[in-house]
DNA sequence: ATGGCGGGTCAACACGTGTTGGCCTACGCT
DNA sequence: AGCGTAGGCCAACACGTGTTGACCCGCCAT
């Protein structure tokens, strides 16, 4: 046997990827996948059962965020945004879900439960209010997702033009806010100047009973 | 004659807007906008053409921002994150556009041609480096829409939760800097805090050749 | 009354989709 | 050599889509 059927069912999932990510779920046709894996569209049934089914595998997503409560709590802005912006951009199924999930449920299920369940847990090391922590990592995937989807996807030109560590540079700060910063109009600035060592800011006023 | 040609013609612009703003490009189908609007299929087409161009009529969408050059530029933040909290719910274009422009390239380049030709000349005003003012127009938008999708298209929970209110104070100091913050990884308290009457910051230092 | 015509419906076409079942081919074993 | 089987291809189905052209109704001016 020339190829195993492992190999094969990489090979569709790669090209599964690319095209999911590039096209999203509806324009990404079995038959233009089938042809990037360079075998017959009914092979992608046989392995992977159905479009949803391949759509499912493809975008399996792991978010890799290592163990983070060592950090001090002022620096985890700067840390999430080298993560996200190295992560984002050699992992496809990123792509794939953000591109995705726009006009597929599944998908924005998905993103939804990264955010309660990978990155909660991590605010929630910076921000013991429960409900406040759960708005501080909506708001810190907004910042996420907003950026990604203006350089990635509508590729907005000055924003494409930025290098990864102009992107750092500016996503830092803007994550910071979402983690240890006030939740109201006022932005004092010891919450997010970088010579700051203040505790983390969760004042409790700061956020209405959600 | 019932119904004049132009009513049915709103009709089906009105059914057509919801449909695509709630279902994206591809999985809104003339079928059922037509049924919608109450009419046959057929007359979509002969109003407009075709679906392509039923979606560009659809997607027409102004900024409608006014003369901002007389405020004061520290206030220019919360004063874009009033008129866009306003905005993009009571103008479902804004929605088609954001819903759409992720799959549908001529979808983004409308986005792409706000941002260059509405959003532009406001931050110009407030920063006269010309390079500088795309990006800093660029971010603004990657603010805005990160935000209206998590908050209207992925429904992230802790997101949708937030009364408006609550959205504009968060949203403002955001814009803010966008406008006027400094674009490197420092963020000074002058540049934001709301005390501040210093002029708009566009240290060129903050922005390398782009 | 009677044409003309603006507004509307119907049935159908051509096409691309996800999905299915049958057939084939070449390898590794006995 | 013979055969089982894993890996793969082909043709086709059923369906939903955008789009088209023929037909129809009821109001207006003549």
């Amino acid at each position: 046997m020339r190829r195993t059927s492992q190999d094969t069912k990489c090979a569709i999932l790669a090209a599964a990827r690319e095209r999911f990510a590039t096209d999203g779920f509806e324009r990404a046709t079995i038959r233009a996948i089938a042809a990037d894996a360079g075998i017959d569209p009914a092979m992608v049934m046989r392995y992977f059962g159905s479009k949803d089914k391949l759509f499912a595998a493809a975008a399996e997503f792991d978010l890799g965020l290592p163990g983070l409560s060592a950090l001090p709590p002022e620096t985890l802005g700067r840390v999430l945004a080298e993560h996200f912006t190295r992560r984002w951009e050699d992992d496809e199924a990123f792509m794939v879900l953000l591109r995705t999930s726009v006009t597929n449920e599944e998908a924005a299920e998905r993103l939804r439960v990264i955010s309660r369940e990978k990155l909660c847990p991590i605010v929630t090391a910076v921000c013991p209010d429960a409900a406040q922590a759960q708005r501080r990592a909506g708001l810190l995937v907004s910042q996420v997702l907003g950026f990604a989807l203006c350089r990635y996807i509508l590729r907005i030109g000055p924003v494409v033009d930025m290098t990864r560590d102009e992107v750092v540079a500016w996503l830092a700060p803007a994550l910071q806010r979402c983690l240890t910063g006030p939740l109201d109009g006022a932005w004092s600035p010891e919450s997010v100047s970088p010579d700051s060592v203040a505790a983390p800011m969760c004042a409790p006023e700061a956020v209405a009973a959600g």
